[in-house]
DNA sequence: CGACTTGTTGATGTACATCAAGGTACGTGG
DNA sequence: CCACGTACCTTGATGTACATCAACAAGTCG
């Protein structure tokens, strides 16, 4: 019942281990102590040890969920990238966000019987694998920890509420500076950039299908968002050179607490 | 503490009456009944009623919520159409997404400081209010209820899933017609419509807002799909005439369960 | 065996011509 | 006055085509 393979990556470098060992305890993930999860207590900690079920290993350009399918599982990144998106019939592609360490994915499956979206690791990643159907165990013995799922889940909202707003409403050029501010930001947050620098897992087409434009005017934006001065970004490295411009260009309205986590 | 007038509408007809006499117990909650609606035990029944602080009338066009601020309170709609948005300094709206009856208002806020949008009431409207304080005892005390919030989020999130997707990879032909089959779904789901009819409170200008076009362009955007005969449009009166050329035209991919919702 | 070609592929960069969408202006009708 | 309708011109975005460059695999030769 458990580890079924819909759900595997074609290619896991070291394969599906769901349901199996757990190797990292819940005390000693590497996410602990950042500032970005609010302190659980020890209890929550023995809980949610118990939920986990193993660990999961996936390849960059795995699919982690897909679209139609329904998962009996409940990830949560350790480490790496992956991005969320939806296809039409005709090969149009949005993606509607980025998960980072630290966050869910799945969730919405928990509450509906498919999958509306497909999730695709853009770097090796490993995941905490937590069986679906505990999750209600969750919710009668431990509110503390199911009100931080509605925290997530409203977070997750917030995010693509800007998003929403950045494809609909703001010019190629500040949706492209927001975009790259928005992730380099998020990054921040959870300590995966050095200085004013970062390693970006992405392409310029995924830049296009996250803002809705095509590949061609991704490319010409960002030679001129680069032609500001604002950024460089060669090679997979993304650095901010000036990070007032950047927010300028992009009208970033800064967004408020980003803190207060639920259990890893 | 209680009432405060932050968030009372410009000018609601009958004012603002959060925190008095309950009027509609939950019981005989207009919508009760409804297959959109789950089941509740005569004990969650019970508290809810107890948690709904009051009911709030709210008139054509006024704010319920504002971007930027805290309100303390959390709303349900009885009855009437709004719509949630953001705007950027300059003045350009977008539209997040419509609120029907049945849903709530203001669940975003309940978990960060400040509201990241605003909700406007398209049509005069009836609200329960609920004080935000108190959800965290649903939490403790009624898992099952604390369950269909993280429900409604989750479906707020499948549905700007596809508005994302809508705006960023749909023609604006398209993007118009799946914006108004979606509408009327949602309608016909809680059952506003009289056969393939309904009175949409909205005007051209909030459809172009939604999809991120022009006024200019979604007028002709409209009149094209009119000369398809899929629909008719005019005075507020919109008429589906032919669903499987609408459903061709919108691309549309019928979007699974909608039922199971929470309290009222 | 190692070094040097060759071919392939994916990501990026750029030049057109074309088209979809925007902006302004000015109608109508209720 | 506001919502809708339509004409005109402008601009932003697309699609196609093609060039560059690095990474990588296969094969060849010294």
């Amino acid at each position: 019942m458990s580890g079924q393979n819909e759900t595997r990556p074609t290619g896991a470098r070291k394969g599906a281990v769901a349901a199996t060992g757990r190797k990292v305890p819940c005390e000693k993930c590497p996410l602990r102590g950042k500032p970005v999860l609010r302190d659980f207590t020890a209890d929550e900690l023995a809980f949610v040890s118990n939920f986990k079920s193993g660990e999961l290993n996936v390849e960059a350009g795995a699919n982690i969920l897909l679209q139609g399918t329904n998962s009996a599982h409940l990830y949560t990144i350790l480490s790496g990238w992956a991005f969320r998106y939806k296809t039409l019939p005709d090969g149009r592609r949005q993606i509607l966000n980025y998960s980072l360490p630290g966050e869910f994915i799945g969730l919405q499956g928990s509450v509906s019987d498919e999958m509306q979206h497909s999730v695709e690791a853009l770097s090796d990643m490993l995941l905490c694998v937590f069986p679906r159907e505990k999750l209600w165990n969750l919710y009668t013995n431990y509110p503390a920890l199911a009100f931080d799922v509605t925290w997530l889940a409203a977070r997750e909202e917030q995010i693509l509420d800007e998003n929403l707003m950045n494809v609909g409403r703001r010019t190629s050029l500040e949706r492209t500076a927001y975009l790259l501010l928005h992730l380099f930001l998020r990054a921040e947050e959870i300590g995966l950039t050095k200085a004013d620098a970062i390693q970006f897992p992405i392409t310029q087409q995924h830049v296009a299908d996250t803002l809705g434009m095509s590949l061609v005017h991704t490319n010409k934006t960002l030679k001129k968002l680069a032609a500001s001065k604002a950024v460089l970004w060669k090679d997979k490295l993304f650095e901010i050179l000036d990070r007032d411009a950047l927010h300028e260009i992009a009208g970033f309205e800064p967004t408020q607490q980003r803190h207060r986590r639920p259990f890893i």
